[in-house]
DNA sequence: GTCTATAACGGGATAGAC
DNA sequence: GTCTATCCCGTTATAGAC
């Protein structure tokens, strides 16, 4: 991916956590970047060609945030590991609120907008399952079904809690608790099967 | 409130959960109420307005939706009144794919736009006290704090579960069994307290 | 209160030079 | 690959008759 490709996804995760999905206009998008709109639709067949594109790359960009920890003190327990996975996407940093408003958004223009299901849909599945796999290390025992479901809670839980936080209806440290919470609860849930 | 207001905001309300907050047009609006433009304009100071109002009008009827149940087979055990609440909210009837729809399109916008974000934040913490009552009626020796805690994530799972379903990543049938899920561990949570 | 007609503007998209 | 200039359409909002 060319480097000014790249600058223009960088701005445009930037706008669309700032004005939404609703909110990003090509003209406003350029003058972030840095360009002309007439690049960008160079690079880009259409506006809907943007927003596709900057899902893919804040998709990457979660990935990579979410690789990369438990350096500093070494290898994590599972319970514990579970926990800073989910909770790394409540906290009140630049990336993170880019990601999760971003986010946010993509998730709500596919109720409308076909295009964008699929690629949604698949980026679900692979962060439910990657909760599923942390959860089963924490309770080996449970039935794989019920790791899947419990994934599936907190992954929507956590989707919730964001746009509760991001629309000003949560402050983000009671996000966090409350989100702990579920994981008390689901491996409770886990426990008892 | 005068009857073609109603019917304006009625059919604002089916417009929102068909097109989206942003593909809402003042005209299709007035097509679909069977008035001109100017009518409405006339009614609603502007598209904020419309928007505003709609917000109300879709709660109003959330609330006569979630009353006036259990008069057929009599009062239900309060497991069962809890879970039934909630799942009212997982059907895919047109009024329920209507508000479900229309708020989760306010709540997307709320992030961006600060009209909105003080009706929503009322509207979302009645309902989560509804729940946390009923909640406790089910374990009434479970903390009023970890009750409302539970009362946050269930409402707030909801509206996660709510839109992976309107965006096609999870069948209706799926979701609900989901949500029973999730009001399983938090009864196990509450029990153990 | 309700309509028709239209003003006014914003913003997506393209043409063509460099 | 990148820019400037511009077209043109859709949409909000208003004016004024009835």
């Amino acid at each position: 991916m060319a480097p000014r490709t790249t600058r223009i996804l960088e701005a445009a995760a930037r706008l669309i956590a700032r004005r939404g999905v609703r909110g990003l206009r090509v003209e406003e998008l350029a003058a972030e970047a840095g360009v002309s709109t007439g690049l960008i639709y160079y690079h880009f067949k259409d506006r809907t060609g943007i927003l596709r594109q900057t899902l893919e790359f804040i998709n990457d960009r979660a990935e990579r945030y979410t690789a990369g920890r438990t350096s500093d003190a070494g290898p994590l327990a599972p319970r514990e590991e579970l926990a800073e996975i989910l909770l790394l996407e409540l906290q009140d940093t630049p990336m993170v609120r880019e990601n999760s408003s971003a986010w946010g958004e993509l998730r709500a223009s596919a109720v409308f907008d076909e295009v964008l299901r699929d690629d949604l849909a698949r980026a679900t599945l692979v962060w439910v399952q990657e909760v599923a796999a942390l959860l089963g290390q924490v309770q080996p025992t449970a039935p794989p079904p019920a790791l899947a479901a419990s994934g599936e809670r907190l992954t929507a839980l956590l989707e919730g809690l964001s746009m509760r936080w991001l629309s000003g209806g949560l402050r983000i440290e009671h996000a966090r608790d409350v989100l702990r919470g579920a994981i008390d609860a689901e491996l409770a849930l886990l426990r008892g099967m």
